[in-house]
DNA sequence: ATGACGCATCGAATGCGA
């Protein structure tokens, strides 16, 4: 089973990326975010079309927005974060059954933060606790899951294209990657880093200042896989070729295929 | 460099992203 995250940076005018995307890497879920739209807006009957016959969908106006995309059954799904009280529209969880049992997915669309010291940088702490919270209660209640999104989180310093000149700026600050290892001692593993990778692997790059042609990006789109699930892992990988593309989403997709 | 580029809301200019 293949699932896939993708920041798609608004799905109407990325709709056409992800239905080619998917021809050529025919995955079994799409986890993306930042829809942009409103449910009502969903490009339900294009999905439907390439295959994929199950959305979950929690969509707002303009901004945030998060769906799970499957070609099988979805369950239980649940919007936002159970706990947290959120105007926006940043997490949405469902339960698939793979082949060797049931898999929950929580797909989330971090909050940006702006700049620490900032009222968006509160409010992604307290998100980040907010999910913690939720996310503990999940694991205990689904051992097989995975944790996936737009994190914006840098957690490592190989994780950005210049860790020094941006230490302490947002999506590296020490508060953030404490958060994220909070989450990790929840028992959850960072897949990506489960497999030998290419240096500086990153999945995001800024559109301007040619960020992309430079190589100039962070890895902000995680997947992670709770410990139950650790042996099923087979590979994770970032797909740049869509990012090439003309129009394209400043977020690259992320893979990972779970047996 | 309070920039750059792109998207949504609009029907110009602004908010927001990362």
């Amino acid at each position: 089973m293949k699932l896939t995250t993708w920041n798609v940076n608004s799905l109407t005018a990325r709709l056409q990326h992800v239905l080619d995307w998917t021809v050529a890497n025919p995955v079994d879920v799409l986890c993306l975010q930042e829809l942009k739209l409103t449910d009502d807006k969903f490009p339900l009957e294009a999905l439907q079309s390439a295959g994929y016959s199950h959305c979950a969908v929690f969509g707002q106006k303009t901004y945030n927005g998060v769906a799970i995309v499957s070609r099988t059954a979805l369950r239980d799904i649940v919007k936002n974060i159970v706990g947290f009280e959120d105007e926006q529209a940043r997490v949405i969880a469902a339960t698939l059954d793979g082949p060797a049992g049931p898999v929950r997915l929580v797909n989330g669309y971090f909050v940006n933060g702006q700049a620490p010291g900032s009222d968006k940088f509160q409010y992604k702490m307290n998100w980040l606790g907010g999910l913690r919270n939720y996310l503990r209660t999940e694991l205990a209640q689904h051992p097989r899951l995975v944790l996936v999104g737009d994190f914006n989180i840098a957690f490592e310093d190989r994780d950005s294209y210049d860790p020094n000149g941006l230490r302490e700026t947002i999506h590296h600050t020490s508060e953030e990657r404490g958060h994220f290892r909070q989450l990790l001692e929840l028992g959850l593993l960072d897949g990506f880093r489960m497999f030998d990778q290419p240096n500086k692997s990153y999945s995001w790059w800024d559109y301007r200042m040619l960020g992309y042609q430079k190589n100039r990006g962070l890895r902000i789109d995680h997947v992670l896989v709770s410990e139950a699930l650790k042996s099923r892992v087979h590979a994770c990988t970032i797909d740049r070729t869509p990012r090439k593309w003309p129009k394209p989403s400043d977020h690259a997709p992320v893979t990972l295929e779970l047996q």
